[in-house]
DNA sequence: AATATCCTCAACCAAATGGTTGAACATAGA
DNA sequence: TCTATGTTCAACCATTTGGTTGAGGATATT
């Protein structure tokens, strides 16, 4: 079932850190290491967070030596992101409807 | 900071049961009890589903006389499906380049 | 006024989460 | 071979999460 990774991705989405390390590694390649060293939590802190992007797949790992290269995976926040794409025509027509609203409003006073 | 909604709303996004109710909701609006009604557990755990979503700032809810009547809310997951879009593009371009290599060693063979 | 309905609240519980520290492992460099 | 480095693992801790049950509040219904 696909949705049962939807709920790992959503989850690991729902940590500043974590969404933090994606938009590093959206520049580019990064080691654990790397990932962890702008956060004040310890490495072991940073490698768990690592390991739960991982588990929903969000990132992927080579490991070359001792070190361990992370980088992006698309395939999962493809799915989150059409999953929210199924609201999203619901919620822009109800933003416009509200923008509306408040338009005839503001032109009545 | 924008970035502390995220958090509630990806968080509240990670648990099936709750985009199981944003799925319902996205019909028509329902009461707590009617949200509740498809799932095997107590009305009390419902509720505080309920009260995730609203927290997130995804749900809001109307009381009429004894009932609670919850609609989807549009700015949060807008939110969410920005921030999404902003990897999306990144990923759709991997993506791309993905299918041009495979394509050139496809051809080169 | 009595009762049924819709919902929240409080207390509790087990499991998951996010953090720590200390040890261990694998590899690179001296 | 010895040591330094990059990373994980294990044990532990506090807090949060997702569930339960039982009680209570507010509103409809009779």
């Amino acid at each position: 079932m696909v949705e049962h990774r939807l709920d790992d991705v959503f989850q690991a989405l729902g940590h500043p850190t974590r969404r933090a390390m994606l938009t590093d590694l959206a520049a580019r390649e990064r080691t654990v290491g790397q990932l962890a060293e702008p956060f004040a939590i310890s490495f072991a802190a940073a490698s768990k967070h690592v390991k739960v992007l991982e588990r929903a797949g969000l990132l992927e790992r080579t490991v070359i030596g001792r070190t361990h290269v992370c980088h992006l995976a698309p395939e999962p926040i493809e799915e989150a992101y059409r999953w929210l794409g199924r609201y999203e025509r619901f919620w822009q027509e109800r933003l416009d409807a509200l923008e509306a609203e408040l338009r005839r409003e503001h032109d009545a006073s």
